[in-house]
DNA sequence: ATTAGGG
DNA sequence: CCCTAAT
């Protein structure tokens, strides 16, 4: 293993992309331990998970740089190498990215093709998809674009790659905002409502101060950062704003929630697109296209007045006409009187219940005092492990525990956390790529259907193999996979068009590239988002946000929509002639999944 | 096979 | 995310 060390790990170039600038997001920095040796080592193994999971996820808007100091010893600089990544070939930084680049070429120029044939076939039913995905997919322009942007992004790449090496403080990692500074927040943020009045009419964030974009930060995600990398909370906000992760790498003005380039002139589908996210999420383009039955149904009750509503709501929707909605919505919003369904207790409590119940515990409940009594001695060899030899002489490490009373060994894990094993990131440190390996036969696996819906959107296109640790057949938990933005948009505006609770539609249509996600998964996440939106009106009227932000925070205007959509929802088949958002809000609700109407 | 809910 | 009862 020789002398690999870097950690720098430069991702594809998406299509997806909804970043036409996949730039500032692909560098990736892992954090290494350097041995007395000169050896390197991930400073934990739970790097080499991070630098996996970045590996796999392109939506990852953070610059993963930590700066370590678990070693006792003074670290030089030096020793924190951010070194390129010469691996096998030796790319130079620029040079892998055109690498990457001319890759992304050649599959936009393979898909190209079916997609315009499904384009033109108008009994695609994945077609939806081809359209959802363009939300955050630029994979419509032209090639030029993409040769366009390439100089720009190396030039952008390269220059936020030498800001964040200067300065070392714009290096701390978003996620960490927590920690990085407490000093800031004291002056800045003075008073605990956010100055919702910054977001109105033109913004040009390139202009603002750190503290200022902090400031927008805080009113558009309704909690504050101490991020200081501008460019990050730049494209933040502007995510935030315009609902969408579009943003393309130049200027950041957003007027009326769109973006708007100066640096070109003819404006190319970056407004376009803001224009078809906000407010009304359904790009116009997917009602120009016929579509599968089941989404013609729900269609069709909306392609008259989607437009009007995008141009209506277009405009209005500011911080003000949502924080009116807000209120308005406030009232009229009160539980969902739906009839749960009722749940029997499952097999497994039962059974836990009356297995161990009569052993030792006799049904009785201990009182905290005892548990620990009697688990005390159990306690302490559990936090360590032991080695026993086990039939076939192999060595297992096991853990003992308790149950009902009885000790037990039981497989050592990690309590606090699932890691992955070790052997993957000496894989990693073999230059094996594996990763790019099994992406490209999944790429190729995938990309006739993928090729359907055309752009397949990449943060989709991993490899299950990333979906799942799986470790020799033993049923692993499904690697977690933060959420995007763009995820997000998608999960919204499929609900908004399908209604709640129509999952597997919502999966096959909105999420088809997306491997890794279930349906399952979209309705958890659904549940948190309703959650998040009806937690956040909780918090507006009184506490502050207590929440710490351990999880990237959804735009506020998405969690309105996740909760107009929810009352709405709920209201169908209620009263759908007396709506007080109407005008506005309502936009948003194309769906109607009671089947009538 | 999907959905809903609890964990 | 996982698990599993309900549908």
């Amino acid at each position: 293993m020789g002398t690999l060390v870097d950690t720098e790990i430069n991702r594809d170039y998406n299509a997806d992309s909804s970043s036409s600038n996949p730039v500032a997001d692909t560098v990736v920095y892992q954090l290494v331990r350097v041995e007395d040796d000169g050896r390197l080592f991930p400073a934990t193994v739970d790097e080499v998970m991070k630098a996996e999971h970045l590996l796999e996820d392109d939506k990852n808007e953070l610059f993963q740089v930590e700066t370590t100091t678990h070693t006792g010893k003074q670290i030089p600089d030096e020793s924190i190498s951010f070194k390129k990544c010469e691996s096998s070939e030796g790319l130079s930084q620029s040079e892998s990215s055109t690498a990457d680049l001319s890759t992304l070429k050649s599959k936009v120029q393979e898909e190209s093709l079916p997609l315009a044939q499904t384009l033109n076939d108008s009994s695609k039913k994945e077609d939806v998809d081809t359209q959802l995905n363009d939300h955050c997919n630029h994979m419509n322009s032209s090639m030029e674009k993409v040769n366009r942007e390439d100089n720009a992004q190396s030039r952008g790449l390269n220059d936020s790659h030498i800001a964040s090496l200067g300065s070392g403080e714009t290096c701390l990692e978003p996620v960490n905002e927590a920690v990085t500074n407490g000093s800031l927040d004291s002056e800045t943020c003075s008073s605990s409502i956010p100055d919702f009045s910054i977001l109105k009419g033109e913004i040009h964030l390139d202009s603002l101060t750190i503290r200022e974009l902090q400031e927008a930060f805080r009113a558009t995600f309704g909690r504050r950062t101490s991020v200081k990398d501008k460019l990050w909370l730049k494209r933040r906000i502007a995510m935030g704003l315009t609902n969408s992760c579009d943003i393309p790498s130049g200027n950041f003005t957003i007027k009326d929630n769109k973006i708007v380039r100066k640096d070109d002139a003819k404006e190319l589908p970056c407004s376009l697109q803001a224009s078809n996210l906000e407010a009304v999420p359904l790009p116009t383009e997917q009602l120009v296209s016929p579509i599968d039955d089941t989404y013609q149904s729900s269609q069709r009750f909306s392609p008259a007045n989607q437009e009007e509503d995008q141009q209506q709501s277009s405009c209005k929707r500011n911080r003000e006409t949502i924080l009116e909605c807000d209120v308005k919505s406030a009232d009229i919003s009160e539980e969902p009187c739906v009839a749960k369904r009722v749940r029997k207790p499952t097999k497994r409590y039962i059974e836990e219940l009356s297995e161990f119940e009569p052993r030792e515990c006799t049904g009785k409940v201990f009182t905290p005092s005892r548990i620990s009594e009697q688990c005390h001695s159990s306690s302490k060899s559990r936090s360590r492990p032991t080695h026993v030899i086990g039939l076939q002489g192999k060595t297992s490490v096991t853990r003992q525990d308790s149950l009902g009373g009885f000790t037990v060994h039981v497989p050592y894990v990690c309590r606090v956390r699932r890691q992955r094993p070790r052997k993957c990131f000496i894989a990693f440190m073999n230059f094996v790529d594996l990763e790019s390996e099994k992406r490209d036969r999944e790429h190729f696996d995938i990309s006739e259907r993928d090729a359907q819906h055309g752009l397949a959107d990449n943060s989709g296109d991993n490899s299950d193999d990333n979906a799942y640790t799986k470790l020799e057949g033993s049923n692993k938990r499904k690697h977690h996979r933060a959420w995007t933005l763009c995820e997000v948009l998608k999960l919204v505006d499929g609900v908004a068009r399908l209604g709640a609770g129509k999952w597997s539609e919502i999966k096959r249509i909105a999420f088809a590239s997306y491997t890794y996600r279930t349906s399952v998964d979209l309705k958890d996440k659904w549940r948190n988002l309703l959650r998040a939106s009806f937690a956040l009106r909780t918090t507006e009227k009184g506490a502050k946000i207590s929440r710490k932000p351990s999880s990237l925070p959804i735009p506020i205007p998405i969690l309105m929509r996740v909760r107009e959509l929810a009352e709405m929802h709920s209201k169908t088949g209620i009263d759908f002639t007396t709506r007080t958002l109407s005008d506005e809000g309502s936009t948003v609700l194309k769906e109607n999944d009671t089947g009538f109407l």
